[in-house]
DNA sequence: ACTACTGTATTGGTTATATAGTACGCTATA
DNA sequence: TATAGCGTACTATATAACCAATACAGTAGT
């Protein structure tokens, strides 16, 4: 996993277990890697992976079992919460952003669909 | 203005200098502050505008003769390349963070005109 | 009981960011 | 020429993020 130079890595990290949960790679009551584990596979320290716990912990996306491990959250709702939560932070973002360039609603949809158009993995024709 | 705690002072107001040129706030030649009434303006240090400059003018939005001042760029194409570099920065950011989601092209676009009708300031229809 | 695995805590060091204060050299203008 | 304003440079300090190493405590299975 690459990290952005300008963001604190255990956000990035938080924020990729909370994509997984949401789109699904992630299960409900699924085991998380312990922080050992973790923390080797991503190539950072182990307390960096500790606060990740702590914060996703803090959030109810995930509980931690003392002496055996952290699971992910077996509340439907909670996973709802995260989806919603997420996707309204990037349309926000998004639309403020694109606005703040000095485009109106109509030129952001206008690019985007251009832009769906030309990358991979779009639905929109079946391709 | 209000900072956003998880990423450097610096970097956002050098994103901020640059939307405010490409919306037409800043004109091409006009004199910026001076590093001293920005730094008062926006209640920072001296030395964190410094960078916002020495980075603005290694991007050459910005051009700077000493003892006089700084002043934007009267370049168009450097505009235009840093309006292309910032909303393409913005699509792709939204379109892949949604995708991670789960979210397909059809979705989002359906997320998205539903997101803006809700917003003020659309252009969609005259409102 | 022993072992191996969990999360947790602690101490210490490095780096980047931001701050504060001071100083230098250049330019325009009164 | 004196002065005010400009970018620039420097030293020093504080804090957050991250890393490294070690230790402690709880749980499960042999």
């Amino acid at each position: 996993m690459e990290f952005d130079n300008s963001r604190p890595i255990y956000l990035q990290i938080v924020e990729k277990i909370k994509k997984d949960i949401i789109s699904g790679k992630l299960e409900r009551g699924d085991k998380m890697p312990s922080v050992r584990v973790m923390a080797s596979e991503l190539k950072v320290n182990v307390n960096t992976v500790q606060r990740v716990y702590q914060q996703l912990e803090q959030e109810e996306v995930i509980f931690t079992q003392r002496g055996i491990g952290s699971f992910v959250t077996r509340d439907e709702q909670v996973v709802k919460r995260i989806k919603q939560e997420m996707s309204y932070e990037l349309l926000e973002n998004f639309v403020q952003g694109m606005k703040e360039l000095g485009f109106d609603s109509s030129q952001i949809l206008k690019l985007l669909t251009k832009y769906m158009e030309g990358e991979p993995g779009g639905s929109i024709k079946g391709r």
